[in-house]
DNA sequence: ACCTGAACACCGTTCAAGT
DNA sequence: ACCTGAACACCGTTCAAGT
């Protein structure tokens, strides 16, 4: 025994059976892939690169998933299944539906890595099953009639997916140009639509601050205000 | 001379010099790599593939492209381009943007290749650009203030997006169920949602036709009208 | 100027072993 | 049961040649 004691141990919990070596498992293997995933983008994301990580053989990950499509799938279903709806309540229907799709953007952004995974896959997971079901209770509060409560639904869906993949295209074109903070990047951007040739695009011109505030909280929400606007 | 006139010519247009070989050519390599990258996906998209279907070595194709990277930016770029706002004119200014959010959209549906690249890339090419300057100035005739006019842009940017992303996921997911009938499709979304436990999921079971109808152009048009119904 | 071919370090995955 | 190692067909890219 003691033969690896060198290795360092990151606090002696949650060993199944004593004397036995950790080992893999289906959460390491997830949790390790979502890091390098959100960290350094889903094309970094390798078998044998997150083998390596794990210090393990590349083969021992087939043991827990079939494929590499098979752990794509495990984490799009778990990222999605993060949100928590219960802790988006509120008096005020309104607040509770723009606190929920609030909590679902906050959730894309924080992970780039499968935002890709959203072109392919259709989330019968978990952000459009139950989380739907308990926003469409929240706009029912709001005395819509069936179809209008669906539909605007399906928008606001639409349009929180899309606001954090331009989201995440913003910041990963920031991070490119080297700039830290949020703030600068957007009096850039601001900047750079101000000296446009104004007699080509005098809209932009004279709106740049506002355009280059494309990604802000206050720009989302106003998205979604507008998108409930007409039920006040 | 008629060294390979076996191989099928393509109708005899636009050879530039008389003699010698085609040879590739920017165009060329960009027309097939969009080709390859709608029919087949992103993943696909091999430079190996790629130079393999234009007969040519792999490495042929480094003489127009720096590298991948710049080839992927260009076909985003080209296909950004693509859409013609001049022809979704219209007397009525509601109209009009509705149009060209709408020739967005199908643009971007019509090249799901290019989808995945939306998460990294932020269009200072065409679509916002010379596009958003005209949809701009279709809102202008809205009579609303400038912050509300640039923020509603904004807002149906991000709505367009999320929707030509959902639209291509759910195709993607409609392909691998091998269904082709959209119509099909629906009814099937419908049911599979209708015969959900209505204790769990009351409000997905009693509107499971609307929300089945996620993807349609009425659904997709119905988000538009409520981001610009303030303004009527 | 335009294209090729061999080589390198990587990738997902199969198969046959090890303990 | 769980993990390894060698091998295969692929990938992007570099470098040195060919015409």
């Amino acid at each position: 025994m003691a033969k690896h004691q060198q290795r360092k141990e990151k606090a002696g919990v949650q060993r199944k059976k004593p004397g036995r070596r950790p080992g893999l498992s289906r959460n390491k293997i997830l949790a390790m892939a979502l890091g390098i995933a959100n960290e350094q983008g889903l094309d970094a994301l390798t078998l044998r690169r997150l083998a390596n990580q794990l210090n393990v053989a590349p083969m021992a990950i087939y043991r827990y998933f079939g494929n590499k499509e098979e752990l794509l799938n495990e984490m799009f279903d778990y990222v999605s299944s993060l949100p928590d709806l219960e802790a988006c309540s509120s008096e005020n229907w309104h607040e509770e539906v723009c606190n929920a799709y609030a909590a679902v953007r906050e959730n894309l952004v924080s992970h780039p890595g499968i935002l890709p995974l959203l072109t392919q896959r259709y989330g019968v997971g978990e952000m459009t099953q139950r989380s739907t079901e308990r926003v469409l209770q929240s706009l029912k509060r709001s005395g819509m009639h069936d179809e209008a409560r669906a539909r605007t639904n399906c928008a606001l869906i639409a349009y929180t997916v899309g606001f954090a993949v331009l989201q995440s295209a913003v910041r990963h074109q920031q991070e490119l140009a080297g700039i830290d903070s949020d703030e600068e990047w957007r009096a850039l951007g601001a900047e750079r639509l101000a000296s446009l040739p104004a007699e080509d695009y005098p809209e932009r011109v004279k709106l740049a601050p506002y355009i280059a505030d494309i990604v802000s909280d206050k720009q989302f929400r106003f998205g979604l205000d507008l998108l409930l606007k007409n039920l006040d």
